[in-house]
DNA sequence: CAGTGTGAAGTTGTTCACAGCA
DNA sequence: TGCTGTGAACAACTTCACACTG
């Protein structure tokens, strides 16, 4: 028990090679065909089967349609939950579009904003309310998970009032550190993080050439 | 030497508070308050501000404009790099959009697109080509930075070409592994990554309450 | 043999403990 | 006493080594 984050986050590469696989009619995939694609590790691939609970057979692999189950069934991409989706700027309507969400076993069912253009309004099919909306679906509808697309300066109250409605579980994309109860889940996907490490790993290399420039 | 990854990641965060603190005209801050803010341990920041080369001062703490030069100094934050990006949809729009980058040194100079529409027209400054114009900004302009948020399916194709007209670093969005040619940096920003540790989590919280239910 | 599966070793990052300081 | 700064203990994750299997 207590499966490695990182095996989770990986889950849903595996996921997206099955199907391909699964489309092409493969019947069989190993573990270090599966770690060559995906540049990984072939014994991290197969401990991150294990850990989903999936079993192959040696010299020939896993069953794809086994696999896909197996690793559905453990993500629990069986059943769908549904999010509310705060601030419908650039960075929102984006989510808003990406149809793989549904694959992935989330789906957005209302996005909220202040802009009285974007009210009444409808994109991909989510429907874009006021805020004042926001209690009266939350009471209604029991929506698990708040997507927060806003601008820093205001998420924190936007956080305050999801909590204050019921929901179970935060995906804040605002680049601030959000002060929640505890047993409110927050997921942080901040952006500037990412674009941190290549300007860090840049440099690295700037430094590394000139560093051997110098030797000769 | 050698500064750990999640260290880099940090930076950002800390870079966020001191703007603010500096527009609120803080003078000193301490490892503590920074931590208290950001929901990190204590001792964790005094480490990250001491591999950035910051020193503070015992009982008083940082001085809040040093301590932000030193950052942006550590993070190279004072030589601003230029970006590419591949695939104008609706996530590539709203990095257009996202003014922040300027301030986290990157500048997003030009992007491409097979949309005939798109093709001609700028977003928020920045001017949106057909594709065939890459190979000629890229023999000229020599960007570092390529942004691919392509669908999957055409990520790798992009790849080769970001490499083979000379770029050093790709950030992908696309959510497949690419296949690169060592000594070119590889960022991968794949959000299903993040979505599969929700739900991951949520499952957890629901399963610990079914089992305290089922005590009862 | 070319795979799965697993315990042990190694690596990386975090947290603790405490010395030094004002 | 409340902070910085750092070496040592600890925890998490990855990689290695190897037994096992068809």
């Amino acid at each position: 028990m207590g499966v490695p984050e990182p095996t989770i986050r990986r889950m849903p590469t595996y996921l997206n090679l099955l199907k391909e696989l699964l489309e092409m009619e493969e019947s069989n995939v190993s573990a270090p065909q599966i770690a060559r694609r995906l540049n990984l590790d072939p014994t991290q691939v197969v401990k991150d089967l294990s850990y989903a609970g999936a079993s192959g057979r040696p010299r020939i692999g896993y069953a794809v349609g086994d696999l896909l189950t197996s690793l559905k069934n453990f993500m629990g991409y069986n059943r769908q939950r549904e999010a509310f989706l705060v601030g419908a700027g650039s960075l929102g309507q984006a989510l808003i579009q990406y149809d793989g969400f549904v694959e992935h076993s989330m789906r957005i069912v209302a996005a909220f904003d202040i802009n009285k253009e974007k009210i009444g309004t409808e994109m991909n099919g989510v429907p874009i309310f006021s805020m004042d909306k926001y209690r009266d679906l939350a009471d209604r509808l029991h929506i698990p998970i708040g997507i927060i697309t806003t601008p820093a300066s205001v998420a924190q109250e936007i956080a305050d009032m999801m909590v204050c409605w019921g929901i179970k579980a935060i995906w804040n994309f605002a680049p601030v550190a959000l002060r929640l109860p505890e047993g409110v889940i927050l997921q942080d996907t901040h952006i500037y993080a990412n674009l941190a490490v290549i300007l860090n790993k840049l440099m690295d290399v700037e430094k590394q050439t000139t560093e051997i420039v110098n030797q000769q």
